[in-house]
DNA sequence: TAGTATAATGTAAGCGCTTTCATTTATAGC
DNA sequence: GCTATAAATGAAAGCGCTTACATTATACTA
């Protein structure tokens, strides 16, 4: 492998202005530009990234930490935050964290020591004062899919509390009163702040959550088919049920038909997140979408501005889910 | 932060010293290692990884090109792939191909640039001869879903020949002898290599696949919609269709739904892949396995062993499908 | 006890770049 | 044609480690 100093001497010019017309932006004559492009060229020189960063101080690359790499939800994340990168040159070294402490923790700490210059981080089980902690290190990093006042600058997140407000809302205006609830586990955020707004759509209507219609499930689809077994099993009447995510809504409808009922003639069913599986569910899953690729690219750009000061990249932190009305949800039947 | 030097300060001994209780291979006597462990300790020292990857020429990265970072196949390979590697200590650093040569070379060469230490490729656009040359280059790699001779010791594969075979063959026992047959894109091996087996299968029971009741898809779901249109418009009588992957099939049977056919009833289905999805679809998709995590997981075995001389490791080369029976294929109706 | 093998540690030369500062060369003003 | 100024280039000191080789301390032999 050719090094700069080879092309230097190719060339005949020095070392330094060889590393300039690599980093184009400092003043070099045209002619010289020429000569060191044409050295490189004719020795197939490729710059050596780990040389670069030492003597810089910039890896040029991101440390991402996801839960799992698996499953629809992270694969989007993560292309949009790759396609973002990979067009500034940049790159991406992944991490999955599996909603465990110790092992978000572990993943971080393991980022840092590959020099990352920024982190995306997308933890659940890592505590807030943590986080305070880290951010007083001397690593960047932006927050996804979690809301932390103190750093509320860094992070990027969905009004999950609208999300399940405008789920609720919709079962409302179809003209359901009787809705059961199969939350995700209530020590997430992302699902205590859905459950709000379910709670306060209610409101609206004058009605509150029955506490012997709540089930609280895992985010997965045994969770769907558990939530389920429970409402029935409560020998109260619902007309429609409001899932935390699409898995456990896909879980709720396969365990449905399995015991004779049909959706959403017996009762209506959303979900949450709007995965690319919520297509192929039968009925077609309706559902609140998450625009999770399209906040993937934005974690990215807000490392882009940030830390690699393109200034002009304009950065939005909040996003807002929306409803997909499909198959699953009909008015409730007149009894 | 701190540097090898002051801890080799606090300790009293060599900056060698310091590195040599690093990479605890050389020996160091007991006492000295204890007071370098006490002194990286007091300092919160981290070994610096890029510098350590430059003065050793070992970046500890492996790049991973596959065709994409979101939907079901690839997310189960890339978590393979993360913990081996993670628990060997290495890092990953990904890059989408998105199934274009352009695109496939181009994050080759991003990769290269990168100074991995060795590439595990999921390509598909990019030619044979390409790797071969990429070969006599000095990064190893290792492909995965790709059968070339050539490069028969860096393949890993599944034999997409027999399970193309035993979809078939699952459908003929069943009873079927008009059996359609919706492929992937024939300028892929997989494609190609599913369709041999679904040949030779009808050949043990004396028969020959029907052209009329082929049709060449796209490996998505609008392939398997448009494969139902067509065979549908063939008028040719078929009681099963095979499908070159779990996309194309459901897409076939949410098509047949819409017009009023029921799987298996009318037609039986069965898929390839064994996708996480398959198993939300209505009726749950019969399929063939493709075992893609544990294939990932053995690609990162081979670089451990080939690249990083972890001996002990066994590798497996070739990996076998088999026949995962759900509820889309039952035996035809007596017609 | 000297002599030798072996273990433990130190010295210093890089790895391939970036970057500050100094120096040389070109440009302009008068 | 000469000086003041700006533009282009070069020299060299790191960046924080690893590692070959040299040196010193320790153990063992006869």
């Amino acid at each position: 492998m050719a090094t700069i100093y080879q092309v230097s001497e190719l060339a005949g010019v020095s070392l330094a202005t060889v590393s300039r017309v690599m980093n184009n932006n400092v003043r070099v004559s045209e002619a010289t530009r020429q000569k060191v492009l044409q050295a490189m060229e004719q020795l197939g020189y490729r710059p050596n990234s780990i040389a670069q960063s030492l003597a810089s101080s910039r890896s040029n690359s991101i440390g991402i930490l996801v839960s799992e790499l698996h499953g629809p939800f992270y694969g989007e994340m993560l292309t949009g935050i790759e396609a973002e990168f990979r067009a500034a040159g940049k790159h991406v070294i992944i991490a999955a964290g599996h909603s465990e402490r110790a092992t978000e923790e572990d993943g971080i700490d393991f980022l840092r020591s590959r020099n990352c210059d920024a982190l995306i981080l997308h933890v659940e089980a890592v505590s807030d004062q943590f986080l305070i902690d880290l951010s007083k290190k001397e690593i960047p990093f932006v927050l996804l899919n979690r809301q932390l006042p103190a750093l509320a600058d860094r992070c990027i997140s969905l009004d999950n509390e609208l999300g399940g407000y405008l789920a609720t809302r919709y079962l409302l205006e179809q003209g359901h009163r009787h809705i059961a609830y199969i939350a995700g586990p209530m020590w997430k955020a992302d699902a205590r702040d859905r459950f709000h707004g379910h709670q306060r759509a209610l409101a609206e209507y004058q009605l509150t959550a029955d506490q012997g219609l709540f089930f609280e499930g895992d985010f997965r689809e045994t969770g769907g088919s558990k939530g389920l077994d429970a409402l029935l099993a409560s020998n109260r009447p619902f007309s429609a049920i409001v899932c935390g995510n699409d898995e456990m809504a896909s879980g709720a409808m396969t365990a449905a038909r399995e015991l004779g009922y049909e959706v959403p003639a017996d009762f209506s069913v959303i979900g949450f997140d709007n995965v690319n599986f919520a297509y192929y569910t039968y009925p077609k899953l309706s559902t609140i979408d998450y625009p999770v690729s399209a906040m993937g690219r934005m974690a990215a750009r807000w490392v882009l501005k940030q830390v690699y000061q393109q200034n002009s990249i304009e950065v939005q932190q909040i996003f807002n889910p929306h409803l997909i009305p499909r198959d699953s949800v009909a008015e409730p039947a007149v009894s």
